[in-house]
DNA sequence: GTACAATAAATTGAGCAATAATTAATTGAA
DNA sequence: TTCAATTAATTATTGCTCAATTTATTGTAC
């Protein structure tokens, strides 16, 4: 490669990451603002959804996001009804974040999103698969 | 699949295309520090390291952004001396943006990043291909 | 048993990005 | 000339992200 090719914009791969990032979730806001989530909000929904409870900390690292992200975060969510947060009995240092029944009858009205998302995206099948490995071994670089 | 294994944080396409982004992003930054530009910042000097002047327009159509994040960037740019900022004698209607001497003398500065950042991302250049094919395909979607 | 290190979260504050809505100026077409 | 379209700036708001600090708790070493 030339001297200065390596900066050019159409040779760089962190920047179709981040504009292919972007358009995705600005494709999920219609979706979203339906059931009155951002997609933080959203992506940490689903782990509730799923497991019921987690801690702060193991949310973090599923989410790749820190407390100073995930407290106010939290609590939105808390104020909203759909979580409740509280310290582990057995570590006081650890807090809890619960999904409520509303948390649960939310999960329905989202249930329709990924279908109605996955029209919006124009890959087949195994080329999702393949990009999905991709993205998640450039996620599990270190 | 099952009812709501669609909403599985596990079975998204778009949490770790968003992870990816960020942590991609965030592993610049290092590099980006010693330049004084935040990232988006930078792919704007990059179209301009190419280009020397472009408008407004053509820089948002390009960078998949608009005047409201723009504007305020490039005046940043300006600021810093980087670039000049005028109306286009042909349009007044239209701004463009040119890079200075300054900005043209940062793109030595900048020029180890990207090899710099390749060391740093683990995928052999088929693999990177591939996802740079099948993210520009997602970010061409519509 | 006390001191010290490690851990978990919260907090604070800053900066940046992104969007929506509005405004202003210019241009082009009917 | 009028009106619509285009371009960009502006304004205001929201949310995300990160760094640094603080607090509380827990576990470990002496």
């Amino acid at each position: 490669m030339a001297e200065y090719d390596a900066l050019k914009l159409e040779n760089q791969l962190c920047f179709p990451l981040y504009a292919a990032s972007r358009s995705v979730i600005k494709r999920y806001y219609p979706f979203l603002e339906a059931i009155d989530l951002t997609y933080t909000q959203y992506i940490a929904m689903m782990v509730l959804w799923e497991e019921k409870e987690i801690s702060v900390k193991e949310l973090g690292h599923k989410l790749y996001l820190d407390s100073g992200t995930l407290t106010p975060l939290l609590k939105c969510l808390e104020g909203k009804g759909l979580i409740q947060r509280f310290r582990s009995p057995e570590d006081e240092r650890v807090v809890i974040a619960r999904i409520t029944p509303e948390g649960e009858a939310l999960k329905e009205k989202a249930s329709s999103i990924p279908k109605q998302m996955s029209s919006c995206i124009k890959l087949d099948s195994q080329e999702a698969v393949l990009l999905y490995q991709l993205l998640y071994k450039l996620l599990n670089n270190d």
